[in-house]
DNA sequence: TTTCTGACTCGAA
DNA sequence: CTTCGAGCCAGAA
């Protein structure tokens, strides 16, 4: 894979590039892929930076597919408007069926 | 150098 | 059921 010479961020920005349209996936999930499953705080820190690059950011949500970071958008509802664009229901901050636009890396991408 | 904080998560009380 | 605390990595003061 990607030599360790490259920061956590620029692993979890990667691993943020490949979420598919329409999909979402969770802080947690990211780094648990990375080996750090305990370091979703950084992943979520990771994506503060990510702004202004290719990182849908807006694709990751917390494990409950609560859009935590929705605060840290331009406006109040960008982030719900970019996701609901892409086919994805968000209800008070709360996407719906939430399990069904899950994208797990952990899972998606082990089969590359 | 130490300390604090953060778009998180999990487990225990 | 709700609330609280600890652990993780990186960067700023």
């Amino acid at each position: 894979m990607k030599p360790e010479t490259e920061s956590f961020f620029e692993r979890v920005y990667e691993v943020a590039k490949l979420i598919p349209y329409g999909k979402v996936t969770s802080y947690g999930a990211i780094a648990k892929y990375l080996g750090a499953a305990k370091s979703a705080r950084i992943v979520g820190y990771a994506m503060n930076g990510s702004f202004g690059k290719d990182v849908p950011a807006y694709r990751v949500v917390n494990r409950k597919g609560l859009l935590t970071g929705k605060h840290h958008f331009e406006g109040t509802n960008l982030m719900q408007q970019l996701l609901e664009s892409e086919g994805i229901e968000i209800i008070d901050n709360q996407i719906q069926n939430f399990e069904a636009v899950f994208w797990n890396p952990l899972v998606e991408l082990e089969q590359l």
